[in-house]
DNA sequence: GTCTATATTGTGATAGAC
DNA sequence: GTCTATCACAATATAGAC
C-alpha cells in the first residue's frame, strides 16, 4: 500500500457518504460506493458485513451535525441576543460545510422514524434548560412573551430551510441563477439573525 | 364491478400516493403498490405502462400542493399583514391535510433536480411582482427595509420546517409525546404569523 | 487484505389465458 | 380488464483463490 493513500476503512467511509447522502439508502448502490471508493464490492463487505451497517456508520455521523449545538450557545453568559447570533452562525457555518446533510436525514429519518428513538434512547439533548433560559429572558422583559418551543423550532427553520429546500429555492425565485443564490446564502446569517431579534425584541 | 367500487385508476392512483410519498421512488416496490390497491402488479403496468410514468402522476400532483399559491394572495387588496395571514393560514391548512408532502417533495427534487427545470419551462410562478408588492411596502412605511427573497424564504421555512422535521421535532422537543406536538401544531398558525409581522412591523 | 466469480434473492416488466 | 405464471436483469451478499 503506497503510504500516502488513505486507509482503505477511511475510504470507503469517504464513498459511502457521498453515495448515501446523495441518493439516500434506498437509492445507493454498493456498487457505486465500491466505485467512488476505487475497490471492489467484496471489500465493501469485508469491512462492513452488510449495506445496513456500513449505512448505520454514516447516518449516525450525519445525525450528530444535524442537531445544532444549542446547549452550549444557550448556557452561555453573553447577552441573549448575542447568543442568538451565534448559534445562527455556527448552525449556518455547519450547514455551508454540509449542504446536503439536512435533506438526506429528514428523508432518512422519515423512512425510519424508529432511528430517533434509539438515539433518544441513548441520552440525547435535553431542551428543558434551553426553555429555562428563554423563559427567563422572557421575565427579565428583553424579550416578549413567546412560547420556547415555537421559538426554538423557528431558528432551526430558517437556518435549514435554504439548504433542504435549494432546488426549488434557487429554482423558483433565481431562476436557477446559481450566483444570485450564493449570494443570497451569505446573506443568511446576518438576514436570519436580525429576523429573529426583530420578531422577539421589546420595544 | 360493484357500483361502490372506486374505479380502478383512482385506487391505483390513490395506493401509488400513499407508498410513494411513504416510501419515496427508489423505496417504493410495485408489489407494494399493488397490495395497497387490492389489485395484482400486472394491472399496475396495464394502466400505467412503468413505474416512472406512475410516479409522475403522483409527483405532479404533490408538488403543485406544496408551492403556495403565494400569488394570489399578495396581489389583493388587503392589508399587508393581512396577506400574510391569510398566507400563513391557507398554506398551513393545506400541510396539516398533507403532512408527507415535504419531505417527499423535497427529497425527490434532490434526488433528480431536472424536475424542476421541466416544472419551470412549463411557465411556473413569477415571483417578481410578489418582489414588488413587498418593495411597495417599505416604500409606504409599513415594514422595515427586508430583502424580499429573504422574507418569501422565511415565511415558507417557518411553515413547512414543522412538518418536514416532525420525527425531530417531536423526538427531541415533545420527548415523542404525540399529544403535546398536536397540540404545538395547532398554535403554529398565530405564532407563525405574529412571528413574521413582529419581526418586519415599523415601529 | 484484496480480488474474480458466483450464488441468491428481489423487482420491474411482459405473455398469454380468461 | 383482470388474472397467473414467468422472464430478465439488477443488486446484495458470499466463496474461495491469491
Amino acid at each position: 500500500m503506497k503510504v500516502l493513500d488513505k486507509n482503505t476503512e477511511k475510504k470507503i467511509l469517504d464513498a459511502a457518504k457521498t453515495v448515501f447522502i446523495k441518493k439516500g439508502f434506498d437509492g445507493a448502490r454498493m456498487q457505486e460506493i465500491a466505485d467512488e471508493a476505487i475497490i471492489n464490492k467484496a471489500l465493501l463487505h469485508y469491512y462492513f458485513r452488510n449495506k445496513d451497517k456500513l449505512f448505520d456508520a454514516i447516518f449516525s455521523d450525519a445525525f450528530v451535525k444535524f442537531i445544532p449545538k444549542i446547549g452550549e450557545t444557550m448556557l452561555s453568559q453573553k447577552h441573549f441576543f448575542d447568543k442568538i447570533k451565534l448559534l445562527v452562525e455556527s448552525y449556518i457555518d455547519m450547514l455551508t460545510r454540509n449542504p446536503h446533510i439536512p435533506i438526506f436525514i429528514l428523508h432518512e429519518i422519515n423512512r425510519n422514524p424508529q432511528r430517533i428513538i434509539q438515539i433518544l434512547s441513548k441520552g440525547g439533548a435535553n431542551p428543558e434548560m434551553i426553555f429555562k433560559v428563554i423563559n427567563t429572558e422572557i421575565k427579565k422583559g428583553t424579550i416578549i412573551p413567546v412560547k420556547p418551543q415555537h421559538l426554538i423550532v423557528n431558528i432551526i427553520a430558517l437556518c435549514i430551510f435554504p439548504y433542504a429546500g435549494r432546488p426549488v429555492i434557487q429554482g423558483f425565485i433565481f431562476k436557477n441563477n446559481n450566483k444570485t443564490y450564493q449570494k443570497f446564502l451569505k446573506e443568511r446569517k446576518t438576514e436570519v439573525s436580525n429576523f429573529i431579534i426583530n420578531a422577539i425584541k421589546k420595544k
